[in-house]
RNA sequence: GCGGUCGUGGCGGAAUUGGUAGACGCGCAGCGUUGAGGUCGCUGUUCUGUAACAAGAGUGAGGGUUCGAGUCCCUCCGACCGCACCA
């Protein structure tokens, strides 16, 4: 590698990035060329990247985040408008505290390290970022401002406190984040997880759930994929509420159900290990604690409860069928019921429920189909086939076991229908609209989080801290040699006074998560200084964001959050009307991944080797010889071995390079491969457009041809970029400069192509297109220069070539006048050689033509 | 388990959104430049087939709608992502 970088610089005429790169760099610094100014005559556009995670290290991937928001933000300000385009750190988390653990130190100084580390490896990409505003959410200037935020909403009645189940540790005696519990066990102390439940806060984002949902509608520049997603983590349903009336008389069971249409199939009741009545068996049943205490080991996740095998523990209890009290039905706890979801408790259809199927042919537990396909015939019912029959509520079945009143054909939603309706006019049940989507859980019992602004005073109870007395900084005398919260064991600052009553009370010591952090940070970069949460003329200005570009992995909860809190900060005055959905266009961009060189040991286990000890030809290692398995595409891994550093890329390249490789080749919406091969054209091509442009001699001379190509150019890029097809522009842009090399023209008509050339190359490749610029006599800076025009003139041709299809097989093709009537186009297609041949004398039964585009002769 | 996405040459991918499949790049082959290698320049490159044409096949598999399907519909196969305390 090192013998290549040599070559890579020798040569006088090439272009040296590693030179000209900084030299541009200072010029926009000098220029202050990206400095955010309202502009009152200019549009606005407000440019957003999901700001970065302080690990230590830019990521190749932030190297496609960034380039993509920085092409968009140069191309917006080329066109006249007035950019913001900041850069943050979403700083607080639990990697700080992890690494204090791990290697000591204090999650500050690690965290801000970091800070600096990351600033300083993707200074070098030149990106018109306006670094004045740039913040990092663990500043107490912003976690303040957050506090705020917190206690505005707390009078607003958007925060409350409610119980909720949390993983514990039983060994090292700490919450433990999902991430932490690895098959059911705490990642320290490999200790069974238990579930636990503690007294937390809660946003109360479910009482804007028909509001988020409904809302989404008019989100016409974010992908369908995100909306639909969004839509399905709402989850809103149409059901019936009702209640089991027990047998020995006690409490009845609520239980909600979005298919009551087949009660008549009911086999059991079913409620949750946290539900109240099994925690009343619980009391007196030691075998029902002892099943309810083994369902609280493992994790809280959805997936852990869904996935993990269906278990059940018959209570003896029974209850009487709502339409026939004669018809009584066992109650079982069962692992699989979400006391979050509904009343935390169902009743088990199995004919029409894989799981309900699953859990009553493991207890022996009747099944009744409640319908069947509309045409029966060879259809085998789940009674004996194992499994459940579940069809699309809008297609049409056979009911078999209908309740009373129903025709027998119907759809399963007009099922739905008939069930409420009766059960409403017949007083044993309602119907109501019930949403997935739970409250926000912002509790975290960590310390490197922002302190959550409450006091707990023995005789007010929970008392919010005085807005003067924000922020309610963190302490910096901690430690972290026993896991736990180090709030929790911080007398002095754990320690004051009530703010309402001023006897001694103590702090709140859980911190709140890290999404509200990255919930309004997009507004505190309209005004990232102020005294208050936002400034609202500013946030009137630069609000909403125009473009915002981020991973799909935040296609729900980040996203949904912000929607959440930007309607909170409207309700309490922190932004103005209009913002309700805070981000106008959503783009979600793919990783970037690299291929995964294996070799296996004597054991078969995998080993993996780094790329440059791999002969990419031969695929053998250079040192043995021996074969390696390539596995191309896999995400980056340092335990893989196939992470690509961009410092290495760049210093190797220049930023250009590694600008205009991630932009290549793969929509942007995918992922992208990072290959040397691939590294290396992009740096090869660089600098065949800098000898296109280093040697040009000026000139009068104009050349039609060169134009309709630089025309043609203008449309595509730009269309490419306002698109986000950014591999076609540069696509199209490889095109052109082999156009403007392969042109014959003078001098004078190439220098005004190779002038247009780099600008339209400039957003993506901003250092080598200044060069080139200056170099040719532009004035300015080119990052300042108006975007090129296409002249519409050159864009139009003037004949086409339609290709003529035969049954639908392309057969021939003939050279017509672009505005050649059809009847014109038919005569001519009809004297084809080709159509002549196939139609042997005979009229072809249909002839259509599309015009500009294709001819068809059916025969 | 629930929800979502994707599948096109040797490889990454394009296809004006139902209208010439394979743009552009990589790789490979040949030629030129060079003392040689690299660089650089030119030419070719879906597969079968042919001396070359011709001709035929072809977008994970199977079926359907249409004058026309990579694109729309159904079934199947495979890969990937998310699931509320990772950021």
């Amino acid at each position: 590698m090192l013998g290549l970088f040599v070559c890579k610089e020798d040569t006088m005429s090439r272009y040296n990035a590693r030179t000209t790169e900084p030299k541009w760099q200072k010029a926009w610094d000098e220029a202050e060329a990206f400095l955010a100014k309202r502009d009152p005559d200019k549009p606005k556009y407000y440019v957003l990247e999901m700001f970065p995670y302080p690990s230590g290290r830019i990521h190749i991937g932030h190297v496609r985040n960034y380039t993509m928001g920085d092409v968009i933000a140069r191309y917006k300000a080329s066109c006249g408008f007035s950019v913001l385009h900041p850069m943050g750190w979403d700083a607080f988390g639990m990697p700080a505290e992890n690494a204090a653990m791990a290697i000591g130190g204090h999650p500050k100084e690690w965290t801000y390290g970091n800070i600096a580390a990351m600033k300083e490896q993707m200074k070098p990409l030149g990106l018109s970022i306006d670094w004045t505003r740039e913040f990092a959410t663990c500043d107490p200037e912003y976690y303040g401002q957050q506090q705020a935020l917190f206690l505005d909403m707390l009078n607003a009645d958007l925060v409350y406190r409610k119980n909720a189940m949390v993983n514990w540790d039983p060994v090292d005696m700490t919450v433990l984040a999902n991430e932490q519990v690895i098959d059911g066990k705490g990642w320290r102390s490999d200790a069974p997880v238990e579930r636990r439940e503690l007294t937390q806060w809660f946003f109360n984002i479910s009482s804007m759930a028909e509001e988020l949902l409904s809302a989404i509608d008019g989100l016409d520049n974010w992908p369908a994929k995100v909306k639909l997603m969004q839509s399905n983590w709402i989850g809103k349903s149409r059901g019936l509420q009702f209640s089991f009336e027990r047998s020995d008389g006690g409490e009845a069971i609520e239980v909600y159900t979005t298919r009551p249409d087949t009660l008549m199939g009911a086999s059991f009741v079913g409620i949750s290990p946290d539900h109240p009545l099994a925690k009343e068996i619980e009391a007196s049943d030691s075998q029902a604690a002892e099943f309810i205490a083994e369902c609280r080991k493992g994790g809280t996740t959805a997936e852990a409860l869904e996935t993990g095998e269906k278990l059940g523990y018959d209570t003896g209890l029974t209850v009487k069928h709502p339409l026939n009290p004669e018809w009584e039905l066992p109650v079982w706890v069962a692992n699989f019921i979400l006391m979050d979801y509904g009343t935390g408790a169902i009743f088990g259809c199995p004919a029409h429920d894989q799981r309900d199927l699953d859990f009553c042919r493991k207890y022996e537990l009747p099944v009744i189909s409640t319908f069947v396909p509309k045409d029966d015939a060879g259809f085998v019912r789940p009674e004996t086939s194992g499994e459940a029959y579940v069809p699309p509520k809008d297609e049409i079945v056979q009911f078999v076991q209908n309740l009373e009143g129903l025709n027998p054909f119907c759809t399963g939603n007009e099922a739905v229908d008939h069930a409420i309706a009766k059960a409403e006019s017949e007083g044993w049940g309602t119907g109501q609209t019930k949403f997935r989507l739970r409250d926000w859980g912002l509790s975290r019992q960590r310390y490197w989080g922002c302190p959550i602004p409450v006091v707990h005073c023995d005789d007010c109870g929970v008392v919010p801290e005085k807005k003067e007395n924000l922020p309610v900084v963190l302490p910096d005398d901690v430690s972290f040699d026993i896991p736990g919260n180090p709030l929790d064991r911080h007398p002095t600052w754990r320690d004051t006074p009530c703010p309402s009553c001023g006897k001694p009370a103590k702090r709140e010591t859980d911190t709140m998560d890290t999404f509200v952090d990255s919930s309004w940070y997009f507004a505190r970069f309209t005004s990232p200084r102020a005294q208050t949460p936002t400034d609202i003329d500013d946030a009137a200005y630069w609000m909403n964001v125009d473009q915002y570009i981020g991973g799909i992995e935040h296609a729900i909860l980040h996203l949904l959050y912000s929607r959440f809190f930007a309607r909170a900060m409207g309700k309490t005055g922190h932004l103005p009307q209009g913002t309700e959905e805070p981000f106008d266009a959503l783009f979600t961009q793919g990783m970037v991944t690299h291929a995964i060189y294996q070799t296996r040991d004597d054991k078969g286990r995998a080993v993996y080797h780094l790329p440059e000890d791999v002969d990419q030809e031969k695929t053998v290692l250079r040192e043995t010889g021996e074969t390696v398995e390539v596995i191309p595409s896999a995400k980056m891994s340092k335990s893989k071995k196939n992470v690509v550093d961009p410092v290495d890329i760049i210093d190797q390249y220049g930023a250009d390079t590694a600008r205009w490789f991630v932009l290549s080749d793969s929509p942007p919406e995918r992922d992208v491969e990072w290959t040397a091969s691939g590294a290396e054209a992009a740096w090869k091509f660089l600098g065949r457009v800098w000898r296109l442009a280093a040697d040009l001699e000026d000139g009068a001379d104009t050349d039609e041809a060169l134009e309709r190509e630089t025309a043609k150019a203008i449309h595509e890029v730009t269309v490419g970029i306002e698109t986000f097809g950014f591999n076609k522009s540069v696509a199209k842009l490889y095109e052109f400069a082999n156009a403007i090399q392969k042109s014959k023209a003078g001098p004078g008509a190439k220098r005004k192509a190779v002038k247009v050339l780099a600008q339209l190359m400039s957003p993506m490749t901003p250092h080598l297109a200044e060069e080139i610029w200056a170099h040719l006599g532009g004035e300015g800076l080119i990052a300042q220069a108006a975007w090129p025009v296409a002249d519409e003139s050159l864009l139009k041709e003037d004949s086409v070539t339609l290709p003529i299809q035969i049954n639908g097989k392309r057969r021939s093709e003939i050279q017509v006048p672009a505005d050649l009537p059809k009847e014109e186009v038919e005569k001519l297609a009809l004297a084809d050689q080709a159509v002549i041949k196939a139609l042997d004398g005979g009229t072809p039964k249909k002839l259509i033509v599309v015009p500009g585009r294709i001819i068809n002769v059916v025969i």
